[in-house]
Order: C-alpha cells, then structure tokens, then sequence
DNA sequence: CGACGCTATATGCGTACGCATAGAATGACA
DNA sequence: TGTCATTCTATGCGTACGCATATAGCGTCG
C-alpha cells in the first residue's frame, strides 16, 4: 500500500511538473516563433546530432511523437521552409530530412526562449 | 553555458519519462474502460477530496486542464453516466460536480489498471 | 522476370485540446 | 429598479494528436 502512493505521488508529481512547463512552453514558443513544441524538439533535434540530415525513422526513434505526428510535423516544417525532405538514393522509400538556412536561425532563436521558460518554469525539484 | 545544458537535460529526461508513461498510461485506460487520461483525472480527485462533491473552478485549481477542456471532460463523464452536474443553490453560476455510484466503481477498477502500469512504466529514476 | 512479404512514409478519420467569446448569474451603485 | 463590471461555465473554431490503413519501394524466392 505504501508503495502505491509513493508510486502514484510520483505519477502526479511528474504531470504537474511537466504540464506546467509545457503549456508555458508552448504558448512561448508559438507566440514568439510561430513553433509547435512537437516542432521545436524536432529542430532541436536536427541540430543536436552529428549530421544535420536524418532518416524520418531515425527522427521517430529519438522522439515521443507517433510516427504520423512525426510526419504531420515535418509537413509542417517543410511547408514553412524550416526543413527540406529529399528521397533517399539508396533506398527511395526513406525520407532525409535537413535542416534548412533559415530553420537553422529560427530554431537559435526559439532556443532563448526555450531557456528563458525553462529557467522561470523548471524548479530543481522536479 | 553549463547551467544551461543541465537545465535543458533536466527538461529532456521530464518530456522523455512523461510521454512515455502517459502514452502508455493513455491507451491502458481507453481499452480497459474507455477513459481518457483527463477522464481518470477528473474522477481521482472527485475520490481524493474531502468531499465528492466539487464545482468546476476547484476541480480546474487542482489540475492542469484549461477550463474549456474540463468543462468539455466534466460533459463526457456526465454522458457516460460517471458524473453528475447540478447548480448550486446558493450561486448558480457555480456547477457542482458530483461522481455516481458508477462513476465509484469505474475509478475503482481503472486504478488498478493506473497502477499496473506505473509499476511497469514509471522508473524510480524519473 | 513476377509474385509475395516486409518496411518506410503519408493520409483518412475521429477525438481532445487551447484560445477567444458567448451566455447566464452575481454584486454594487445610482 | 436599472445599468454595468465581474465571475463562472459552455461553445465555436482551428489545430495536433493517435490509430488504422493506403501507398510506394525493397528483397527474396521461384
């Protein structure tokens, strides 16, 4: 019984904690960017990795997103010319995905105010 | 610089354990007894308090819902028979919130399901 | 080569969300 | 009593999501 409610005060803690942040970050983001936190992670994660050019799967591993959303996102991305989808040569059912001149600025940028949020949202606790 | 990359690592493992629970968490929940997350949410804290009996803007002061969205997870539970909504006498813009004998039984048993699934998915780490 | 199973991405569909606003009831003040 | 600012909940609207499925390219086996 003990276990059970520290198990499900983890739980609550962890939906607070991160419902907080992320509603803070989104308005934030969407407001100052015109970005999606689905659309900031995946930037983010363009520029993270050695190569700034991923297969969509690739994308989908290191992410939460369903492969769809994924998709959806990209979409998005390209259609606002943060990011190019090119075929693969070698196996034309992959998607490259890169990272753009301007998603590049835009995503420096949206990182200010990633860190101005998180430094006023994200308590030490949690 | 490394205050920041802390910061944000800290929001990554919080985005990372969050959805991967709450995904699970999710789908668990609507195929064992058709509720979404908010749904469950709504009822635990109609459980947790004092009183069962609670008007919207407490219910929406404890959780992370927006106010449009409770009111709209508040109408389904009410649909499905787990809730009921009544005016309050004393000020009847106010909307009390009361669950039903089934609405009882169904948070009873999607809690065991909650909790199998923290115990399988919610690492101690986070 | 041709058929088949498999993998990678896109899309139809239904749902929950947040924002802005509408609608109803309150309290204060003339 | 009548007006008006305020509070509480509901709703119109547009968007992102997940699931299931469609589509297109791959590799193998005959």
């Amino acid at each position: 019984m003990e276990a059970e409610t520290e198990l499900v005060d983890r739980w609550r803690s962890l939906l607070s904690s991160y419902n907080a942040v992320a509603a803070q970050l989104e308005r934030a983001l969407q407001e100052a960017h015109g970005l999606t936190l689905s659309d900031f992670e995946t930037l983010d994660r363009l520029t993270t990795r050695d190569c700034d050019k991923r297969r969509m799967q690739d994308l989908a591993a290191a992410m939460y997103l369903s492969q769809s959303a994924l998709s959806r996102t990209v979409a998005r991305l390209e259609k606002s010319g943060l990011v190019e989808r090119t075929h693969c040569v070698d196996d034309r059912r992959g998607v490259f995905v890169e990272l753009t001149a301007t998603g590049f600025e835009r995503h420096a940028e949206a990182r200010k105010t990633q860190l101005a949020v998180l430094s006023r949202h994200l308590t030490p606790t949690g």
